[in-house]
DNA sequence: GGATTAGATATGTCTAGACATAATAACATA
DNA sequence: TATGTTATTATGTCTAGACATATCTAATCC
């Protein structure tokens, strides 16, 4: 007979290849578990569970009632690595190096205020500071902290520990927004990124909330011959 | 006792809560299946179902025989959603239109057929197109594809239907590679875009392939007006 | 006609129990 | 001592059956 028990993941991939080979249309209605349960030999809680992968991957849309059908338009998605700049730093070979410029309470500019819901004028933690891979200025990292959302910042160090890894052992965040653009080098950030004023950085951006509490607001900035790469 | 029956749902953010607020410490061990089905007066399917969410969502890591502890540098990673242009520009509320620039069979120069790991001087399809948002420039479209990948594209017509979503009908993929980055715009991606020559430019880069197959490779290049966002 | 109600049905979830598998520890042997 | 063997243990997966829930269709009532 079969030589291998049908597995989930057997299911998965041979109920793939008919989607990836047009066994199955897009918008197309597929058997239903238990047809799928007792061609493949196994008990319809497996069927259910290489049903639902693909569906949680967007091949598949099911509804109850209606049955599962090929999904139409497959909004498929990519998953990134929430970049950690000491690791990314590490993981190329290079050697890490990091540089506090700046650290003070500051009254944040309405526009910070605004993108974290905090009331205006609200007094927060304003850190600047420089990674470098190998002596070389990697990125520029421009951070505002919620003193109220982790009180331990008041007393934190940034002149060792990167507010990053510092944030990362102490305030873990339940939710995230991140944002990626391409902008030109103020005169600031060409000076510590050893560019010319007005070259293209790639900017990343990222606010993490923990609940309903904003945690911190970082700008990130790397010379142009960054790339963010990804498999899907 | 319980007001409501212990699902899957239920364990699941119990257990993200008890590490959120750090009860359970990061490198922690975590009590077992059997132990938590217990506390939770559910089998221990459905523990293990709310455990592999977790870590599936890497905040936790499980080993056979060694137990279940807390992630101690949690790899969280954020989804992005594979951006379909004209989908894109009409969740926005604009209108999309589409320009075809070039469509012809080409030598490939041997960057691309390197990156598609082709044999130099493969002949592919080059196609360039301009698509826009209310009339505006949005984006610059420069795709190689691979015909061989994809025979119906020889005959494929994109004048009034842009590659991307004539691939998105005819193409399934099974694996691709994003890599985003800025970039000093071009003469000609400025002409196209409207702005001028060394602005800088939000560059999306993707390679598709069916198994092993390479099928495609786009070069999308925005105005640094471009943002792009996602959730964690 | 229109609204309500009652099936019918496919997926969603849970349970209890079984066996599989990976990784380790304890033991035995050369 | 070095090495192979076996037992143990926690997670991984599967099964069969049950009930839950969303949703569509059809029947019913006013």
């Amino acid at each position: 007979m079969s030589p291998e028990r049908a597995s989930f993941r057997t299911i998965r991939d041979e109920l793939s290849r008919r989607i990836a080979e047009r066994i199955w249309l897009p918008g197309a209605l597929i058997p239903g578990e238990e047809t799928l349960a007792r061609e493949f030999g196994a008990a319809r809680a497996t069927v259910n569970r290489a049903l639902q992968e693909l569906a949680r991957a967007g091949v598949l849309e099911r509804k109850r009632r209606a049955g599962t059908r090929v999904a139409l338009h497959p909004v498929r998605e990519a998953r990134f690595i929430i970049p950690r700049v000491r690791q990314e730093i590490e993981a190329r070979g290079s050697e890490y190096q990091y540089q506090l410029l700046s650290c003070e309470d500051e009254l944040a500019p309405e526009v910070i205020c605004a993108r974290l819901s905090l009331r205006t004028a609200s007094m927060l933690i304003h850190v600047r500071c420089l990674h470098m891979a190998d002596r070389v200025p990697y990125q520029f990292e421009d951070r505002w902290i919620n003193p109220d959302a982790v009180p331990a910042t008041r007393n934190a160090d940034f002149s060792n520990v990167s507010p990053n890894e510092w944030l990362v052992g102490h305030a873990p965040f339940s939710n995230a927004e991140f944002t990626f653009m391409a902008a030109a080098a103020s005169a600031e950030e060409a000076g510590l990124l050893q560019i010319r004023q007005g070259d293209p950085v790639f900017v990343g951006e990222r606010i993490t909330w923990m609940r309903a509490e904003p945690i911190t607001l970082v700008h990130m900035v790397h010379p142009s011959s960054h790339r963010m790469v990804t498999q899907l």
